[in-house]
Order: structure tokens, then sequence, then C-alpha cells
DNA sequence: AAAATTCATGCAAAAACATGCACAAAAACA
DNA sequence: TGTTTTTGTGCATGTTTTTGCATGAATTTT
């Protein structure tokens, strides 16, 4: 077994796991613990891990609770909240999918908006709990904990026995001529059967998220109804979206 | 379990309930007391969180005196809690119902546990959000806004699809000859098909549960594998149902 | 004030570690 | 091809870290 083959797996292992531990990876890689050891401290040295007595954990290990954590451009996001909200109207079925975003689009519908809303996302479907006239459908499936999502083949099977008005999709990147992009792919695969169920699909996307890729791609540009941000609508960033005839709010 | 694991857990705690107690730690995590306190005062140094006396509180904003005791009933759902949640087995399939008892019983289980729990409530899922290797299946349906479950058909046949080993059953009311009933028809018929489609069924209940009846009838006593609550073994409200064979815990 | 917890400290055992060294395989070079 | 150099690995060594336990002090509860 080559080096390079072990630090790979290890780094898989760590990305699985969130953790390794030498004695394991020994046994499992049949190497001394020397040899781990010295892995690694390599891949340390790289910052592709974290090495602590007895093992390793994954760089990015601060699973800080989704409702505790600190909203990045929450402010932002309140501004957005508010356009998009705007957009649902009385009786309609919205699909809204998981994102800090779009919990704030949630909050901020109207209280007497009647609707049913189906969702996969924790947070949202706390959020419209408070909105006496809609009715919540949650789509059960896998929890990813760290996004209190859920993912996998029930929410994609029940999705694609929708048809609804209007789709408000959270996403991580947005670029005019790549897409709606995403970094996770069990998410990639429901973000799909989203915007295919429904009529509308509005997109609130926060400044700095635009222009920029992830590895999997949602959609293209044109399938896009409406992009709300809290920029100007002739802000220069948003222009090639304005061509190809999306709304810009 | 490597120590910045636990450290990593220990803080999560802190930042969802605002505290943590030295002797919970020390069980939920399987270490010594000692081992806990060094961890808080490590943490401590760092400015993670705030020692005290008997444990530690988040280092933040609210100053929420620590010692204040809450509601009467919330500290025996805390005992049972404690107690039920030693009935999981590592590695097993859990069915685990709504309801606060229920939530308790997921906020005692060892960090540690290694298991698939299905459950159609919201707070049941988030509280389990921290337990690294607990996969979490949430069922999805028609969202009950105040008891922040799931109902209806999705549900009932994503549980008709599972052959659990243990089953945690919320319930309003428990009488030894007419058995466990409940008060919302949607929700009788979820419970009716999960303590079917579990080979172990267990009831957390409190004590002025026990005896009341509601129009609803889930499922008739023998078909009890085990009651927790906070009283005695012996107590004579219980007799009927040890007489019936029933585990009291 | 007495009893019960909780804590800090020192100590010992086990585990994990770094280091230097020897040896083999691979790579580079002649 | 043959020799030298580099690299990767395992082992022996002494060191450090981690943990649980014992003791007595400090604190809280009764």
């Amino acid at each position: 077994m080559l080096k390079e083959e072990r630090h790979h797996l290890i780094l898989s292992q760590v990305q699985q796991h969130q953790k390794v531990l030498t004695v394991e990876l020994s046994e499992s890689l049949s190497v001394s613990e020397d040899t781990i050891r010295r892995d690694l401290k390599e891949l340390a040295e790289k910052g592709q891990l974290k090495k602590v007595h007895g093992g390793a954990i994954a760089h990015s290990l601060n699973p800080v609770p989704f409702r505790d954590r600190e909203i990045y451009a929450h402010e932002e996001k309140i501004i957005i909240g508010k356009k998009a909200s705007q957009l649902v109207r009385q009786e309609q079925v919205v699909i809204m999918d998981g994102g800090t975003t779009n919990v704030e689009v949630a909050r901020h519908f109207p209280q007497h908006l009647s609707a049913t809303i189906f969702t996969n996302s924790i947070p949202v479907a706390v959020e419209l709990t408070d909105h006496p006239n809609v009715e919540i459908i949650f789509m059960g499936g896998k929890l990813l904990k760290q996004a209190q999502v859920t993912v996998g083949e029930e929410v994609i099977e029940m999705i694609q026995g929708l048809r609804a008005d209007i789709c408000f999709l959270g996403t991580r990147s947005l670029h005019p001529q790549i897409g709606i992009t995403e970094i996770d792919w069990e998410e990639t695969k429901v973000k799909r059967a989203m915007l295919q169920a429904s009529n509308e699909l509005v997109i609130p996307v926060i400044t700095e998220k635009i222009g920029t890729i992830q590895p999997y791609i949602i959609g293209k540009s044109p399938l896009i109804s409406s992009i709300v941000s809290s920029m100007e609508r002739k802000d220069p960033r948003l222009r090639p979206f304005r061509e190809m005839g999306i709304e810009i709010i």
C-alpha cells in the first residue's frame, strides 16, 4: 500500500466520520502505528485535518447547533426575506427549501397567509408554526444534522408527486452561465426535484454568493423566475440575469 | 472517545441548554467526573464556557441563574428520561414518538449511542442532532403545529415499512384495563402503527397520567413491554400492570 | 451546625507519543 | 547494469498525555 493511497483513505475517513483513531487506522491499513502517526502529522501540516492525541479530527468539526448559530449576513437576509415573502399568493402550494435565508422568508410571510407549504427544513417548519392558516407538510427522510434538512429517496419521491405554484430554493452559489450550484450531492438531488416540481422558481440570494460556483449543478439560470437580493435592480452583477428575462426583486 | 470529541460535545450541550452538569456529562459520556472537571477547566481557560460549582454555563449572554429549579413536571420527566434512555442498545432501530417526555428520553441518550432513530417529532429530531453516531430518519407528513409532530398517510406508510427493535410511545393517558388512549384521532392512528411496527414497546409516563382515559384507544395494556415512571416499582398504582407481566422501571 | 456534594491535588498505570536508528525498497545517477 | 541516494517503514527507547482513584479541602444543602 502506497503512502498516497493511505493518505486519501485517511482523509475520506475523516470526512465521513469526523474523526479517526491511530490504532484503528493501523489495524485496518495493516501498517504500524508509527506510520499512521507520521501520515497524520503530514496531513496536519498540509492543513487537511487536525491532529489530536489518539488520532485526528476534521478541521471543520464545528457543529454549532443550527438555531443557535450566529446567522451570517443576517441583516441582508432579513431584507431579502421581506421582499421574497411578498411573492406568495393566497391559497398557493409552495415548496420551501432549507437555509437561513429561507428561514427569513418564512418568518416574513404575512400572518394571515393561507397556503399549503411543503418543506424539508426543520427551521422553516418551526418558523411556519405560528401562521395559523398555513398547512405545513414536512417531507421526511434522512436528516442532515448540520443543515437540519432531510434528504434521500423519500423526499424526492414526495416532491415528484407534487405540482407546486412556487418554489423558494436556497442556494450556495449562483452564476449567470453555470447556474445554481451546490456543494452537497444529496441536497443537490433534492433541490433538482424541487425546481422541476414547481411552476415558478424564486432564488433568494445574498450578494456574495452571486458569481460563485460549487461542484454540483442544480439547474441552469434560465429556469429561474425571480432572483431576490438586497441589491438595486440595476446592479451590474445582476445584469446578465436581467437580460435572460429573469425578474429581479 | 477522543478528548477533543468530548470537548466539542460538551460545548454543543452548553450552547443548546445554557448549562451542563458534571454528573450528567460523566454519565452520558461514560468517563469519570474528574475527567469532565478537567475538560471543563480546559474549556473555561480557553474562554469557551464558564465553570461553576456543579458544572458549567454558557459563557455568553444571558446570565441564567444556575441552580434554579425548573417546573415540577419537568423534573419528573427528566427522571423518566434518564431511566428510559438506558433501554436502548447499540445498533438498534428505534421509533420515537413526540411529546415532552420523549424529548427528555432523547436528551439523555448516551452521547456515543450508535443507532437508527425514526421519529415524527421535530423537537425529538432536533434533540438527537448532537448525537454524532445516531442516524435520524424524519418521517414526513402533515405537521400538527401545537404538538410539532407529523401525522397522516405518509407517516403511517413509512412506519408500516419498518420493523423496529424498540418504540418509545408518548401518551396522554394510561389505564390498566382500557390501555393507552389518546385525544387526537390523527395521532392515534400514527401511534397505533408505531406500536405494531416494533418488537418492544416502552411507555414513559408521568404519574398523573396513570389511571386516566381519553376517547381513542391506541392499544391494550398487555402490548406494553415496559412502563417507565418516576414512581417506586412497588407503587400500588402500578400493581395491575406488574401483574400483567409488564416490566416496571 | 451537620451532612452531603463537589472540588483540587498528587499519584500511578496505561496509552500515545517523539526520536533515533537500522534496514529495505524505490529512485536517481553514473 | 551497478552504485549511490532518497524515501518509507518498523522497532526500541525514553518522554508526555490522559485518565481514574485516593485524600482532604471547599462548597452547598439540610
